[in-house]
DNA sequence: CATGAATGAGTGTTCATTCAT
DNA sequence: TATGAATGAACACTCATTCAT
């Protein structure tokens, strides 16, 4: 059925479209105007793929969380315990233009949730799927040895989550402050406090090694 | 005689009556309307304290901030170092009910700032204000020796700044997964990072025994 | 398919009821509410066809000039010299009520002007169209020798001018003291005074005898 | 009483200040704010002086009105018939920036008066007193013989008063092509008009030799 | 499928006015 | 007498939504 291929492309381009008006103008000017305007159609047209506006920008917010999931899944393929967690947070921290967007996206709807429990819901539901993949990632690095005994998987996958939100939070507001590397040097110090006492007598130290 | 009223203590009312509406119904539901009822107040009469709703607003962010600055003032009176900045982040995190309303404030400004180039100003130097106490702090405590060989004093910083707006935002969008003991358990971790390799064996030890 | 209208004449039917409005109310009765309620059409539809306000009010402007400027083209058709020059003071003085709403329209139009550069340059623009058309009228009349020799077509031009603007400001403050019988013996003795010395010993008669 | 005088002597400056926001801002733009500001006063002190916003504009158009007469008054004493009438519509005419200002009132005044009845009554009455003052002198010429026969006491007036109003509203229209020469050049012509045909083959001649 | 005309609620803002001091 | 706080209506404008074509 190619329609259906024509019309998911669609759909999805039109939720492209609705991020980067988000990043641009924030989601207080993510207007049906703009994001017609952005995604090169109609206004009357987004009534055929979305219900309302806020269903395109809850999934708008979906869109950019599965674009993140994917890299994160094919970036990972074929690692495991602590190196597949370097690698799904590389991909979670906003290091390249790309992942900045995708930051912004995310901060402009912490904001919107606040007054909308539709909202709020499905950030809960988004964030759960993000925890349960560093968490299981943490956990095979467990099983693996790599971990320290004072590591507790929760509160470790807890510290992982602050660090993305703290960082895409500060990237977005400060971006000449937060370069790549810093970024880089806290992941690595955060992982490295996970680590065996022995491995990390220096936090961060081996890690960032590796990190350029 | 012109009528008498406290112009200020009417001015702070009004800032404060925004700041639960913004916490309460998100920046997009802080309308005049909303500002005027619940400050019990008229329209127009907002006209006579502030030039507009940006100004509203703007000055809701500042207000709010200052109100944290003094309590951390006063409550690291007479403290210095390690013990002073411990002190101060913890008025500084979401740990009840008046934190989290100022969270709520501050997260929704961030989304504000994307597509508002003066809101993004504004942000900037209170981010600095709260940047550079820090940073005495942990000066100040490198003075006296309270400090590892590796700690950097602009790193550490960093990770005190990316701890707080981290754990602001979660708490605000996730407040049962963000309780105030996982708060400490994290700052205390951090701080204790910081520390002299001999007095953090197991990280956040000691600083967690007399966080309750 | 879109509902389909005729989009010209759905604004300029918008724009001959802007005129009515301001006839009728002055130009600060010209509110949008007033123009649409006698345009029998909402609010939000002006947008569709104007940009704001200011547009709406320029547009209408223009769109009675325009008006006025084809019936004078219409009206003078196949004529030349004096006697063109005298057909198109015909249709530019408030002599019937068609031309009592025009000049209602452009005496509120004035006051606009003053703390408004936009609208000046507008009415720059529109009084040279005007002056240029009466001037053209009045050289073909000195070469076709119909002028006497004393006769400046500049100051001929602008007293015709003249002539035109404090006729309409007085129909429209005092109608009943400005007839039509009245308004035509201005214009006659005054495009007599252009004449021939001989053709003109008593100023207007010889023009307003074929006047009513 | 002192306290009188003080009490008029405010009042009229205030009914100053009007006229300058008026000719500043046009008439749209004299609010109360405006107008107390330009008088230095506050807001409510306008309410001693002034029954309302109304009352306060028609107020600065008769004030406006006196100013003017009283110069005619001062400036034609002593002389009488054709002269005197010059003199008076010198005064008249906006030849000096004094004079400007008060056409842009009156200009101003002319669109409030279509949708306003009372401005509307205003106007008439004051339309009146300038109207009886010229024709007075134009009676007063005719007695003294210094009019043609053909001479129409009433359309001579008319003449006079459309030529105020139409110079009037040109000059603060397109201020540049509305000179003080210009407009003492359109004047001797109509007053030449007037006077017996052997006085004036030229029209304007022998009455413009003296207006420079 | 797709368009864009049309609607009406809601926004921030300005304003003349009233009134307690 | 004089002030300015306070009110509420009216304003222009934006927006999401509906619907006839």
């Amino acid at each position: 059925m190619p329609k259906i291929v024509d019309w998911d492309q669609r759909r999805d381009e039109i939720l492209s479209a609705t991020g980067r008006v988000i990043a641009r103008d924030g989601i207080a000017g993510a207007t049906i105007r703009a994001i017609a305007k952005e995604a090169n159609c109609s206004r009357g047209i987004l009534g055929h793929y979305f219900d309302d506006k806020a269903d395109i920008l809850s999934s708008a917010l979906v869109h950019c969380h599965r674009r993140v999931g994917a890299r994160m899944s094919h970036a990972s393929a074929g690692q495991a315990g602590l190196e597949a967690l370097r690698t799904v947070m590389l991909e979670a921290l906003p290091l390249d233009e790309r992942r900045d967007l995708e930051a912004q996206i995310e901060i402009s709807f912490w904001g919107r949730a606040l007054g909308n429990a539709e909202m709020r819901d499905l950030q809960h539901s988004e964030f759960d799927r993000l925890s349960a993949r560093l968490r299981g990632h943490l956990e095979e690095a467990a099983q693996r040895g790599e971990l320290g005994p004072a590591c507790d998987p929760a509160l470790a996958t807890h510290e992982l989550l602050v660090l993305i939100d703290g960082l895409s939070a500060e990237r977005v507001l400060y971006p000449n402050r937060v370069t790549p590397e810093r970024q880089i040097q806290m992941l690595d110090r955060l992982l490295g406090s996970f680590g065996l006492p022995a491995a990390a007598p220096e936090p961060g130290r081996a890690a960032a090694a590796d990190a350029g």
